[in-house]
DNA sequence: GTGAAAGCGCTAACAC
DNA sequence: GTGTTAGCGCTTTCAC
């Protein structure tokens, strides 16, 4: 409304084409889309005026014209470390293949997260929720309204798909390779309410070692970084344990470094090992657990096509779907030296 | 219009909860917004009626007839390696506060990336295009319809905003580094004419080995993954060089664990650097430069929100903005042993 | 084959 | 303070 409107470019609507081309907004709707009811000519026509005008036709009108977004949502805590850059790219490379948009949402650093996933909600089609993020009365508000949905990596909710990766069997594989090594004293470090997963991971561990009759492993709760596995060293040393069975891998670094920063060695002082197999776990020979990350996003993108393209044509609704995805023990030399794997290796 | 309509919850619109609390759908939308203009009382029917039918407002029609999307898009290569999660996370969290949703697209592995791109930028109020993307006809095609954008690592175009990060001058900085210490033959493996980027890092490399006399640095063309520089260490050793500046961590790290494989030292028969400062590097014990990625994101995302809301309210559009922001160069054992940086030092 | 017109769900004048 | 109504840009019957 200022005076200078002419600076602000406005984008060519359908109209302006209609009349560029001497046609009907009809007529451009369907030479943009039907193909095959318009003359060539009247098709050429349109090209033309298309381009002259520089069009890009508005998806806002569009959608709400099909009735839908053409766009699918994801909810995540963060985006540091590779494990939900993995999952994410995962999900948008197969939502993308299905012709959708992405929406992503970071809900750590965030007051309103509730808020914002339900506006996001508003914007899609379908959406995948991750594990630490919003709890579940948002997600049955959310599956309430009939928006698609499926839960990555947490606990499942009634009538909602559910992909969850395998923690619990491998974190018990992994505590068994431990106890072959002749660690007794084992410790956790990182926080089993923090999440589905760590929960899940620090039950392996408790059974398996249960099963050795072995105790139960002490706790040194710590947040998910490097940092906070650095700065959790000092409280580990003080159990005086033979391995720790970190979180993931980031702390089990920080671990790793502070251990090595007071003159311990590892694996022969502690054993360490982590979780995710991220690239740096390769270089600091660290024993840990890979995980489908990629697969967990695109699952998750190919299901929640399914729920929504089943709600205008299927049959009818589905019953949930659940699925857990294999993981795999990754040795290397800092659960302790083996004949077999020599220091160093890098699998 | 199958059989089984009932089972395709619908979500509801304002109109039902209109009908719901008795009022017009005006009172409803204001209820829902400019607060201070609705009854106390109204406004707790109409909070009621939203309750009762669990109602989100669809976005479409708000934003359609609002004029606005309330969202940016970002388009980048990739998501693997913490380069771009890191750009696409700073975006993130600056575009969340500042009110607005987020779609995300990678193109690579995309045939059709100039389509996906136009489309998106149906989708958005503001754009941010990164490097290795799209070509400057589809960024000048964008950009000429209104739709503000923003440039990330990739050369100015007229009239856009532009961000980089600097390139040529710390190359500069460390090939003096390397020079310092004695290395003379020097090898560049990446592949300069894959991205702005990546020819900044070559052209400040060069400029820095005839400034010290020596000749230009031979090129070891490579993409840009571990698994790429593993196996360009091969054509690399048959050009017996005293220090390899590969394009990237990723690529530097494929080089060490291939020279190590071969019974090679580092920095002893070989000095390797990379770039990027990725968290393997620290534990790799690799030379390298740090970007500040989140920075490159976020300013990106406030960027686009003042040329967005100077569209509408503003005075008229500002000159294109140019920024470079700096990078450092991270000192570790892999270029070479130093007295005061200790090897296995992680900076 | 093409045009006219009715919405899609919502916001924002403009009345009352 | 609240209701009526005209669009926002597009798709899609339904006529011609």
């Amino acid at each position: 409304m200022g005076l200078k409107a002419l600076s602000k470019a406005k984008a060519a609507t359908i109209y302006e084409v209609a009349r560029h081309a001497g046609v009907s907004i009809a007529t451009v709707s369907r030479a943009l889309r039907d193909s095959e009811l318009v003359t060539p000519a009247t098709r050429e026509r349109v090209r033309q005026a298309v381009e002259a005008l520089n069009y890009t036709p508005n998806q806002l009108g569009r959608s709400l014209a099909e009735g839908r977004h053409a766009a699918n949502g994801i909810v995540f805590p963060d985006l540091t470390g590779p494990y939900y850059a993995e999952v994410v790219l995962g999900y948008e490379e197969a939502a993308s293949e299905l012709g959708r948009s992405v929406l992503i949402l970071a809900t750590r650093r965030r007051r309103d997260a509730e808020a914002a996933v339900l506006d996001l909600a508003g914007r899609v089609d379908g959406l995948a929720v991750m594990g630490n993020t919003v709890d579940d009365t948002v997600v049955a508000a959310i599956a309430a309204t009939g928006t698609p949905l499926v839960l990555l990596a947490r606990p499942p909710i009634d009538g909602v798909d559910t992909i969850r990766t395998r923690n619990e069997r491998t974190a018990a594989v992994l505590a068994d390779h431990l106890v072959a090594h002749g660690h007794r004293r084992v410790v956790f470090v990182g926080d089993p309410t923090a999440s589905p997963d760590m929960a899940g991971r620090h039950a392996g561990l408790a059974r398996a070692l249960r099963r050795h009759g072995l105790p139960a492993p002490d706790v040194v709760a710590c947040a998910f970084d490097v940092e906070a596995g650095e700065r959790a060293a000092g409280r580990l040393a003080a159990l005086r344990p033979d391995a720790a069975v970190c979180a993931n891998d980031e702390v089990a670094l920080g671990v790793l470094l502070a251990t090595g920063a007071a003159g311990g060695r590892v694996p022969e002082d502690l054993a360490v090992t982590g979780w995710d197999d991220v690239l740096a776990a390769r270089f600091a020979g660290l024993t840990t657990v890979s995980q489908p990350m990629r697969a967990l996003g695109a699952t998750a993108a190919r299901w929640l096509h399914a729920r929504i393209t089943e709600r205008t044509a299927g049959p009818g609704r589905a019953p949930a779907r659940r699925r857990v995805l294999p993981t795999r023990l990754v040795v290397r030399r800092s659960c302790g030296l083996h004949p077999d794997h020599p220091p160093g290796g890098t699998t």
